[in-house]
DNA sequence: CGAGCGCATACTGTATACAATATGCGGCAC
DNA sequence: GTGCCGCATATTGTATACAGTATGCGCTCG
């Protein structure tokens, strides 16, 4: 799994096809937040530099520059001398995520509408079928969450706003761990199905206020549930003592 | 202006009292993004890593480490072997960051107002009587953005809403140079003021509604009237020919 | 037997050195 | 005279090496 273009040109690694015109930090930065988002690394998973650069193929230093760009992003911590950890959000903090959604995406959708062509429309009606497809299968979850925030990027596609996008996008890539969590855990695969058929067909139609109210809801029902969904499954957790506390975090990486 | 504390161990630095606790990447980030912020470093600059370094008397690693954190906040962007500029903001870029503080600031006032207390107020009116003297004073302009920040900061500090704080805190990051700006060219600073003291009795009277309506005019009227001023500044700038590009970037580190 | 100290180890933090790439200028050909 | 090629220079990208710090274990002492 080597980025680096200087030992091995050969590889036919993805970031080596063609000239390479991506830094080895951008290239490590991106395989570590894929990793995180779809859940490889889960929360708590202490990312060492030595053991990525190695698995990298790459020095330490892209590694490094890598991690303080990730921390930036909210998606990981690093502590002084202690190395960096996969950040864990609380209920609250996944509430709080849904809560800027469920504000910011429906003023979104709303500069977008007016914009969209058929092709987008065609788009976004092709990821609501991939959709259907992969719940079908049920075996990899890992396509759901990203399929979800590509069928809400579409129709925000045409707002033309940068800063509305990055901070929504960063705010998906904190959260997708959690969504998928829910989509699987409460069937609310179904349910996203057909809320996000219904808010295709409103945007279509050029219903703004409908489609946006629709949004709005359809992203703080989410946001309830899945906090939810997470504070029960907390819970049981706090029957074990301070003392098994050790026990818990390395069978956290299990 | 030293940040080592290694080889200059002595050094009067504030980043060097006490037992230093804080790495050299993050001392160099704070301090390169006050600059930025505060207008030292203004848009286009280029940012040499050897510079830096030789400025903070540190190596190029963490001032490189420094760097991707601020192209990750907004603040700079950096292109692969040309190094580091500090990011310019297009009026509508501005617009868009007063439209997203528009949506998510009256949320956070309103989840913070019921749990202000009468030193958070008496706080807030010590910054507000701070900014009268500051505006009194009008020679230096710095403190005026930071003073603004603060205020809102204070409003909002009961809300307990570490996301909400944190994404907004970085728009105002990016977007301080130019509140400045506004606040300095159109006498904004009055309006501000009377509009900060209503705001800070409303919040007083836990008249929330009111509060956050208000809020809401003073960061749309506040923006509106910054793009405008953007706007007409940009103007007479189109008149260079494309020819006359090179002489116009040069020109604009002066 | 328990608590506290000290050392070994492993990891992070930083500096130095070298490789690779972009930019600008001068010379050459047309 | 003009345009293009190629080299020199400056700057960034990366690797290696070393310094500093936290953690855990064993030892000693009470």
């Amino acid at each position: 799994m080597s980025l680096s273009r200087i030992h091995h040109t050969e590889s036919h690694s993805v970031f080596e096809s063609g000239i390479p015109r991506q830094s080895l930090t951008s290239a490590v930065a991106e395989r570590l937040r894929e990793q995180i988002i779809r859940g490889v690394l889960s929360e708590g998973a202490q990312l060492r530099q030595d053991a990525i650069a190695q698995e990298f193929r790459v020095s330490r230093i892209p590694v490094r520059e890598a991690l303080r760009q990730l921390e930036a992003e909210g998606l990981i911590s690093i502590v002084q001398h202690r190395g960096a950890v996969v950040r864990a959000l609380s209920p609250d903090d996944v509430e709080e995520l849904f809560t800027i959604r469920a504000l910011l995406e429906p003023e979104l959708l709303k500069l977008s509408i007016p914009h969209l062509t058929e092709a987008d429309f065609a788009q976004a009606d092709k990821i609501l079928r991939m959709y259907i497809r992969e719940l079908k299968r049920a075996d990899h979850v890992g396509a759901w969450g990203q399929l979800n925030w590509q069928f809400h990027s579409v129709l925000y596609s045409r707002a033309n706003r940068p800063y509305f996008t990055s901070v929504l996008r960063n705010i998906n890539n904190n959260g997708e761990r959690y969504t998928r969590l829910q989509l699987f855990l409460t069937r609310g695969m179904e349910r996203a199905n057909t809320e996000h058929r219904k808010l295709l067909d409103l945007s279509r139609q050029c219903d703004v206020p409908s489609a946006c109210e629709l949004l709005r809801h359809h992203i703080l029902d989410a946001g309830r549930s899945l906090k939810e969904l997470l504070q029960h499954r907390r819970e049981p957790k706090q029957r074990f003592s301070a003392g098994e506390k050790l026990k818990r975090i390395s069978a956290a990486h299990a």
